[in-house]
DNA sequence: GTCTATATAGAGATAGAC
DNA sequence: GTCTATCTCTATATAGAC
């Protein structure tokens, strides 16, 4: 054997061109033309190979999250594995957002232009994306959910719903890189992730913590019709 | 005078019909046929009145935006020009958040939709959109990081910048209703949206003052190399 | 300012040779 | 399994009549 890696297929080639260019202009944005040229395959082959774009997009999504869920799962698993020891909030936020923050932490990993294409999924196929993840993924992101709650007994189940959505939403627009903060020159790129995911694991569990206004201090809510709204 | 309503310019109705569709297909995945025949004005209008598409998009994207910040400049002199009373971090909060949950409010709002056309922008547009965001609100955007981090004072500012990047994503996916949450069928939008800003308001306010891992408790970061780390 | 008609280019998909 | 060539459709943009 002359070489160490083993040729990749015309299939392999095809979906990391796809989840490359998926990243860079989104799905409608990338044609099967920029996207076979880029892998170095022709034309024809993704139809060979996916049947239509849209299965190959598809194949994406499906192999990513399986390969994010699963750690997902393994990481909870070993939690709840611990016998006798409660996990802490910061334990269960670390089991959902670590391998999330992992795949895209290597430059060199393949898996890391991911990140930005679950992002654009979230917007590009909102309702596709929701029911996928609801079907396959549902009994798992419900253990999530009644870890996190055994955690915070004393709040609503609709206010939990509301802070993990936005930890979900923190979480998503931080590993796509739309914010504003950037990685030192100095810092390794994994070494700027693993940062940024335990900033987001302080940020996210002392939001959950936060007192509910139901059982505390008036909030002053004033509704966007009042004229006096500071809108 | 027969009509109530002003008749609406076709300029105007290319534009609503362009908020609609971008917000619904996103900008590559609308084509100006489409936009067209749902503005009810001859494909031929969108060139002649803006030019080309790209000019569409950007025109859109201006004059929302614009509306965004106008509110949120507003309400944040109001805070300023307290004589001698300091903004708590949560009136801070309000300024920045309300107006972006209040263009989503009313069902009825022609600017309803630009919030998902926001959230589109975010990663369709990345770049320009930054570009666009910092040299046109700019100084704006750093009037909120400094009333921000006055009350947080006890913060290094990268921790800042990473929470308020944290913020800013679960408003944005919040905003443009991504999440599991859904409005309860007896709660109205404008009501349901107030509720979801101050619950957004009271946990971004916790997590932006959550205790910084340099002065206080070991956080067990553990690498992603590391083969033992919970991924 | 609005229309029809069309130029030009690019898209996704497929037939059929090799 | 891979190629060329091409079908068919749609895209953005524009020219020129009204």
């Amino acid at each position: 054997m002359t070489d160490a890696m083993p040729a990749q297929s015309t299939k392999d080639r095809i979906l990391a061109a796809a989840e490359t260019l998926f990243a860079d202009t989104g799905f409608s944005g990338t044609s099967l033309r920029q996207l076979t040229r880029h892998a170095n395959v022709n034309l024809a082959a993704v139809n060979y190979h996916f049947g239509s774009k849209d299965n190959l997009i598809r194949e994406v999504f499906r192999s990513r999250l399986d390969a994010l869920y699963q750690r997902r799962a393994a990481a909870l698993d070993e939690l709840e594995a611990r016998q006798g020891e409660q996990p802490t909030l910061e334990d269960v936020l670390r089991a959902f957002i670590l391998p999330a923050m992992a795949i895209s932490a290597g430059a060199d990993d393949p898996s890391a232009p991911f990140v930005k294409v679950l992002a654009r999924a979230f917007v590009e196929y909102r309702e596709e994306l929701r029911a996928f993840l609801s079907e396959r993924y549902g009994d798992l992101n419900s253990r999530f959910f009644h870890a996190i709650a055994r955690c915070l007994d004393a709040l609503p189940p609709e206010e939990i719903f509301a802070r993990i959505d936005f930890m979900i939403g923190a979480l998503t627009y931080a590993m796509a890189d739309f914010g504003v903060s950037k990685r030192p020159p100095e810092q390794s790129q994994e070494a700027y992730l693993t940062e940024r995911a335990e900033r987001l694991v302080a940020f996210a569990a002392a939001g959950l913590r936060a007192p509910h206004p139901s059982d505390g201090a008036e909030t002053n809510v004033r509704p966007f019709s009042d004229p006096q709204a500071r809108l």
